[in-house]
DNA sequence: TGTCTGCTTAGACAGACGTCAAGACAGGCG
DNA sequence: CGCCTGTCTTGACGTCTGTCTAAGCAGACA
C-alpha cells in the first residue's frame, strides 16, 4: 500500500496544520465544504456549544459525563444524545473508566475550523 | 439605572473586536452560546459554506446572486432560500442595484467565530 | 451474588429545515 | 406602454432534529 491512495479523504479533520486556505481567501470547493459543515453543523447549537466549550476547557483536558448533566435544564438520555452528536461529528472522544465516561476534546478539528473562518485583521484602510 | 442595561445584547457580533475569549480557554456562558450557536448553524449546511465562502472571497468585495446560482445544482429559489438564511444571521448583507442583487461579507462576525474556535498552536510536547 | 448508580440506546412525537413549483414584484428595453 | 428578464416570496411536502420516557447494559459495592 503506498502512503495515499486515492480514496483517502479529501480533507483530513485530524492533522495539525490547516487543511485549507480561510473561506475568504479563496472559494471552497464542495467536497472541502461536504466535510467541515458538519462539523459546524454540531456546533450550530446552544446546548452543544456550552458542552463543547466545558469540555474543551476542563481541567486535566477531560470532565466526567456527571459534571456535564447536571449544567442544562435537560434529562440524561438528551445530554447523551448531544455528546453522541460532537463524537460523531469527530470533536471529542469519550473513553469509559470504571463507572464513569470521560469526554476529551480533538483540537485539531478546532483548529481547522478556525483556520477556516479567519479573516485578515482589519479591512485595513489601504496605503 | 447603571451605564450598561440589561436589555442590551450580551454579545456584540458587529464588534471588531473578539466578543469572546476562546471556548477552550473557559467555559462559555449559555447567553453567549445562544448568540454564536445560529451563526455557526447557519455555516453547517455545505451549500451555504460554499456560498459564504464565494461572496466573502469575492473580487471587489461582492458578487452577484446570477453569479451564484449557476455554481449549484439547485433551482433559484433554493439558493435565494439559503442567502436569506445567511442573511438573517448576520453573516451577510445585501443590496439591490438595478435588476441584480449584490451580496457582501460581513467579516466582523467570521472574526468572532475564529476567535470563538480558535485554539493554543499545539499541545506542545512537554520538556 | 444481588442490587444500585451512571450512561447509553430505542421508540415516539412536535417542531424546524431543505427543497421545489407557482406566483409576485422590480427594473430594463423595444 | 407593454413585454421580458431576473430575483424574491409564498405555500406545500417530505425529511431531519431536539426532546422526552422507558428500557438495556456496564461496573462498583455490600
Amino acid at each position: 500500500m503506498s502512503k495515499q491512495q486515492a480514496s483517502l479523504p479529501v480533507v483530513d479533520l485530524n492533522a495539525d496544520a490547516p487543511c485549507c486556505p480561510p473561506l475568504a481567501q479563496r472559494r471552497i470547493p464542495a467536497e472541502t465544504a461536504a466535510v467541515l459543515a458538519p462539523a459546524l453543523k454540531a456546533l450550530g447549537d446552544p446546548v452543544r456549544l456550552q458542552l463543547m466549550s466545558m469540555i474543551a476547557s476542563a481541567e486535566g483536558g477531560e470532565v466526567c459525563v456527571c459534571d456535564l448533566t447536571p449544567a442544562f435544564d435537560l434529562t440524561g438520555p438528551t445530554i447523551s444524545h448531544h455528546l453522541k452528536t460532537l463524537r460523531e461529528s469527530g470533536l471529542v472522544d469519550a473513553e469509559r473508566r470504571g463507572t464513569w465516561v470521560y469526554y476529551r476534546a480533538r483540537p485539531q478539528i478546532l483548529r481547522q475550523l478556525a483556520a477556516l473562518l479567519s479573516v485578515e485583521p482589519a479591512p485595513a484602510a489601504q496605503p
